[in-house]
DNA sequence: ATGGTGACTCGCG
DNA sequence: GCGCGAGCCACCA
Protein backbone atom coordinates (compact mmCIF):
# COMPACT_ATOMS: atom_id res chain seq x y z
CA UNK A 1 0.00 0.00 0.00
CA UNK A 2 1.10 3.36 -0.85
CA UNK A 3 1.29 6.44 1.39
CA UNK A 4 -1.15 8.14 -1.14
CA UNK A 5 -3.88 5.82 0.12
CA UNK A 6 -3.60 6.67 3.67
CA UNK A 7 -5.90 8.96 3.89
CA UNK A 8 -8.59 6.91 2.09
CA UNK A 9 -7.51 4.23 4.17
CA UNK A 10 -8.19 6.35 7.57
CA UNK A 11 -11.44 7.48 5.95
CA UNK A 12 -12.61 4.25 5.52
CA UNK A 13 -11.66 2.75 8.96
CA UNK A 14 -13.68 5.43 10.39
CA UNK A 15 -16.90 4.49 7.83
CA UNK A 16 -17.07 1.08 9.80
CA UNK A 17 -17.28 2.81 13.25
CA UNK A 18 -20.54 1.70 14.79
CA UNK A 19 -22.91 4.77 15.91
CA UNK A 20 -22.61 4.90 19.60
CA UNK A 21 -19.16 4.12 19.71
CA UNK A 22 -15.72 6.00 19.42
CA UNK A 23 -12.14 4.90 18.71
CA UNK A 24 -8.76 7.19 18.94
CA UNK A 25 -6.69 8.66 16.44
CA UNK A 26 -3.63 5.89 17.24
CA UNK A 27 -6.01 3.37 17.58
CA UNK A 28 -6.85 3.59 13.50
CA UNK A 29 -3.12 4.24 12.95
CA UNK A 30 -2.60 0.74 14.82
CA UNK A 31 -4.99 -0.56 12.71
CA UNK A 32 -3.49 0.35 9.42
CA UNK A 33 0.12 -0.86 10.99
CA UNK A 34 1.27 2.60 12.03
CA UNK A 35 1.21 2.29 15.52
CA UNK A 36 2.91 6.03 15.15
CA UNK A 37 1.15 7.31 12.92
CA UNK A 38 -1.49 9.03 15.15
CA UNK A 39 -0.89 12.86 14.26
CA UNK A 40 -1.34 11.60 10.56
CA UNK A 41 -4.73 10.25 11.24
CA UNK A 42 -5.71 13.63 12.68
CA UNK A 43 -3.75 15.07 9.78
CA UNK A 44 -6.31 12.94 7.37
CA UNK A 45 -10.02 13.71 9.01
CA UNK A 46 -9.09 17.27 9.30
CA UNK A 47 -8.66 16.94 5.43
CA UNK A 48 -12.08 15.88 4.90
CA UNK A 49 -13.78 18.51 2.76
CA UNK A 50 -17.57 19.86 2.99
CA UNK A 51 -20.53 17.85 1.30
CA UNK A 52 -20.83 20.25 -1.10
CA UNK A 53 -17.35 19.73 -2.75
CA UNK A 54 -18.74 16.47 -4.34
CA UNK A 55 -15.38 14.67 -3.01
CA UNK A 56 -15.50 10.64 -2.17
CA UNK A 57 -15.19 11.02 1.18
CA UNK A 58 -16.47 14.25 3.10
CA UNK A 59 -17.31 15.38 6.69
CA UNK A 60 -20.74 13.98 5.32
CA UNK A 61 -20.05 10.21 4.43
CA UNK A 62 -17.62 9.96 7.25
CA UNK A 63 -18.58 9.63 10.81
CA UNK A 64 -15.31 12.01 11.96
CA UNK A 65 -16.71 12.92 15.61
CA UNK A 66 -16.41 9.44 16.79
CA UNK A 67 -12.90 9.77 16.72
CA UNK A 68 -11.30 11.23 19.83
CA UNK A 69 -8.28 11.24 21.53
CA UNK A 70 -6.67 8.33 23.19
CA UNK A 71 -7.50 9.64 26.54
CA UNK A 72 -11.72 9.71 25.15
CA UNK A 73 -11.70 13.36 25.06
CA UNK A 74 -12.16 15.52 22.46
CA UNK A 75 -9.59 17.24 20.57
CA UNK A 76 -10.80 20.21 18.53
CA UNK A 77 -12.46 22.28 21.50
CA UNK A 78 -12.78 25.71 21.47
CA UNK A 79 -11.70 25.41 17.92
CA UNK A 80 -13.52 27.78 15.46
CA UNK A 81 -17.12 27.43 15.02
CA UNK A 82 -17.03 23.71 14.68
CA UNK A 83 -15.84 23.56 18.71
CA UNK A 84 -18.80 22.24 20.25
CA UNK A 85 -20.00 20.38 17.04
CA UNK A 86 -18.58 17.10 17.78
CA UNK A 87 -19.78 16.58 21.17
CA UNK A 88 -23.34 17.32 19.70
CA UNK A 89 -23.43 15.12 17.29
CA UNK A 90 -21.75 12.27 19.60
CA UNK A 91 -24.54 12.69 22.43
CA UNK A 92 -27.33 12.38 19.53
CA UNK A 93 -25.80 8.86 18.85
CA UNK A 94 -26.58 8.12 22.28
CA UNK A 95 -22.99 9.05 23.37
CA UNK A 96 -22.13 10.43 26.71
CA UNK A 97 -19.93 13.74 26.86
CA UNK A 98 -19.66 15.84 29.73
CA UNK A 99 -18.79 19.58 29.68
CA UNK A 100 -15.47 18.74 29.08
CA UNK A 101 -15.98 16.83 26.05
CA UNK A 102 -14.73 13.61 28.10
CA UNK A 103 -15.72 10.05 27.26
CA UNK A 104 -15.46 7.33 29.29
CA UNK A 105 -13.58 4.93 26.65
CA UNK A 106 -14.88 1.51 28.90
CA UNK A 107 -18.33 1.78 27.99
CA UNK A 108 -18.24 3.33 24.23
CA UNK A 109 -14.84 1.87 22.48
CA UNK A 110 -15.35 0.68 19.39
CA UNK A 111 -14.02 -2.88 19.45
CA UNK A 112 -11.94 -2.75 15.83
CA UNK A 113 -12.38 -4.42 13.12
CA UNK A 114 -12.16 -8.05 12.23
CA UNK A 115 -9.38 -9.20 10.39
CA UNK A 116 -11.01 -9.63 7.42
CA UNK A 117 -12.72 -6.21 6.89
CA UNK A 118 -8.79 -5.04 8.02
CA UNK A 119 -8.12 -6.90 4.76
CA UNK A 120 -10.14 -4.96 2.72
CA UNK A 121 -9.29 -2.36 3.26
CA UNK A 122 -5.38 -2.43 3.38
CA UNK A 123 -5.80 -3.86 -0.10
CA UNK A 124 -8.16 -1.16 -1.16
CA UNK A 125 -11.23 -3.31 -1.95
CA UNK A 126 -12.50 -1.59 1.06
C1' DA B 1 14.98 17.76 -1.14
C1' DT B 2 13.92 20.48 3.22
C1' DG B 3 11.52 22.52 6.74
C1' DG B 4 7.11 23.67 8.99
C1' DT B 5 2.54 22.13 10.59
C1' DG B 6 -1.15 19.60 13.04
C1' DA B 7 -8.34 16.99 15.14
C1' DC B 8 -1.69 12.53 18.39
C1' DT B 9 0.79 9.84 22.24
C1' DC B 10 3.64 8.69 25.83
C1' DG B 11 6.65 9.65 29.76
C1' DC B 12 7.92 12.92 33.45
C1' DG B 13 7.50 16.07 37.12
C1' DG C 1 -5.17 15.65 36.77
C1' DC C 2 -2.32 19.09 34.02
C1' DG C 3 1.37 21.09 31.46
C1' DC C 4 5.75 20.15 28.80
C1' DG C 5 8.97 18.08 25.80
C1' DA C 6 10.12 14.75 22.61
C1' DG C 7 9.07 11.28 19.11
C1' DC C 8 6.36 10.17 14.77
C1' DC C 9 3.87 10.55 10.26
C1' DA C 10 1.90 12.37 6.01
C1' DC C 11 1.19 16.90 3.55
C1' DC C 12 2.20 20.99 1.41
C1' DA C 13 5.11 25.12 0.11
Amino acid sequence: MNASNFFVQVYQVTQRIPGGKVTSYGRIAQMLGRPHAARAVGYALSALKDAESGATYTSATVPWQRVVNSQGRISIVNREHTAVDQAHILREEGVAVDENGRIDLNLYLWEGLHLVDLDDILRGDG
